[in-house]
DNA sequence: ATAATGGTTAAAGTAAACTCTAAGTCAAGT
DNA sequence: ACTTGACTTAGAGTTTACTTTAACCATTAT
């Protein structure tokens, strides 16, 4: 069992925005005697599955989708299905577009390097004859 | 020369879009008689590079910052470098994190995928009982 | 002639996802 | 006894990236 303040150190967000989960009903901890909220195991497997469809570009209301057909139980496995496979599909245009942009990049990296390069040698030139 | 209408047709953004990054330095068309904007074919490889670098999630201020450098000329070679190489690196995580969670939603969709085959068989074998 | 189309501006409004503030409770340490 | 630190709430504020509005001008089609 968790306290907040443990699980966003083990997850790397803030308190503030576990209970703004919360309030969104992406993630419903327990709570303990005073009120307090207890996060369980899978409490934190869960946020963290969150936090790589949030990290892949998922929506907040995408995930509060996701995760109220998880409560409405076995009966909603064709929806959920459908939802995952969406985003899969969002998944592969993006590593697409990555792909493109990082060899775009690379090209221009060289060329900007290439640039400085001669730019040096220039100032190398320069300064022999002074 | 292409209008602000034709950039953003052939784009696929909005003309208000268009004038917002104007406006944050991004991309400065030239003007004609009338005080039109006049977009050129190299501002329009300019644009579609920019929207390559947004694709990827560089924020707007970022990609400001290096508009801002290419019209401060040769010198700044170096700093637009090293702007490249950390967006190359952002890329690069964002590879990284895609493939993963790409192969943790292959395994979640396989197993629904079974979960439904043995409930479509559960319904098949109660029809048939009826 | 007039209505539609496409351009102009400055400025206000919106949506998403936090992030912070205020005012409070509770338990432990000095 | 009192301060420190971690928790609680409701609600206000912030940031990013647009998006819309209002009020206007110029060209083209009916």
């Amino acid at each position: 069992m968790y306290t907040i303040g443990e699980v966003a150190q083990l997850v790397g967000i803030s308190t503030h925005t576990l209970r703004y989960y919360e309030k969104e009903n992406i993630i419903l901890p327990d709570r303990n005697e005073r009120g307090e909220r207890k996060y369980t195991e899978s409490h934190l497997q869960w946020l963290k599955f969150v936090l790589k469809l949030k990290e892949t570009q998922m929506p907040i209301t995408k995930i509060r989708e996701y995760a109220y057909l998880f409560t409405k139980g076995e009966n909603t496995v064709i929806d959920r299905l459908k939802l995952l496979e969406d985003h899969k599909s969002s998944i592969e245009i993006q590593l697409k577009t990555l792909g493109e942009t990082n060899k775009m990049l690379e090209h221009k990296i060289t060329s900007y390097k290439e640039m400085i390069l001669k730019r040096g040698d220039e100032a190398v030139t320069g300064s022999r004859r002074q």
